[in-house]
DNA sequence: TCGCATTGCGCAATTG
DNA sequence: ACAATTGCGCAATGCG
């Protein structure tokens, strides 16, 4: 994330300090006050060809250009940023919605599991009633087969 | 809302167009051109020799105090922005586990759900088996012990 | 009317 | 060289 802290006094890079009083004149264009450190001097290895970073020139139709491209990107750029935090708040609804859904599966589940569970407990006592006690006319058919196996599971055979 | 240009010529609906796109390169400061439009044409009830709104005056103590609180200010709404998106980044990945492990739930309660059901059918063919007096000998015997049903539950979580 | 909060916009520095 | 980001200031506007 680049640098921690950026004050007004922004100092370039090239040897040249930006003044920036209070001239902004409503983002038309304020004249940042150029103070050549080292006119040609101070830096070292600069194409001597033209001096290409001494000023950013205003007038410059170059300029204008690069500046209008870049307006236009940073244009684009925080269109996107705020769809992308639009799209996010709408995740998270849809996120909420779907969690809803999904807990009122879970109760519906429950539910039906509970109900199972107390049938399964409730026929287990019918079945310890009827094999323990008596006979009813009922046994007489479990009887009938002599093999009844009531319930003992193992795993194999 | 805003309008899909991108240029500046931004006319005040003070009746204010600021124009001038700078022309000197080796001045000091540039202060906006300011051209009324209309000089006391529109406006009413204002007193024509304290026109408070014709010029900003960079200079005035007042106007930068004003921008300085609002510099802040803006500071402070955009901190506040990007915290807000950040925390709502934040929320998604959290209901996105949430979803996770719900989902997990509802697979475990219906896996749960499907044993117990067979068991039940199982039992039901059992029962009607046992309910028929029919049965050769053979029919329920050996035969009959498809599959191991042993299942431990929990009561709870 | 004042005063903070938001928002759109342009500039410049950085980043990729 | 160039687009995308990002921090920042200005001004308009919203809002109480």
């Amino acid at each position: 994330m680049s640098k921690t802290s950026q004050q007004k006094p922004s100092t370039d890079q090239n040897g040249v300090s930006v003044i920036q009083t209070q001239a902004h004149t409503s983002g038309l264009q304020q004249v940042p006050q150029l103070v050549p450190v080292s006119p040609g001097g101070g830096g070292k290895a600069m194409a001597p060809s033209k001096s290409k970073k001494s000023s950013p020139d205003k007038e410059s139709d170059e300029y204008r250009q690069r500046r209008e491209r870049n307006n236009l990107a940073v244009k684009k750029s925080r269109m996107r940023s705020k769809q992308k935090a639009q799209d996010t708040q709408q995740r998270v609804n849809e996120l909420k919605e779907e969690n809803e859904r999904l807990e009122a599966k879970i109760k519906l589940l429950s539910k039906e599991l509970s109900v199972l569970k107390d049938l399964f407990l409730e026929h287990a006592h019918n079945l310890a009633d009827n094999v323990q006690p008596q006979a009813t006319e009922a046994s007489n058919t479990a009887q009938n087969n002599n093999n009844n196996n009531n319930h003992h599971h193992h795993t194999g055979q």
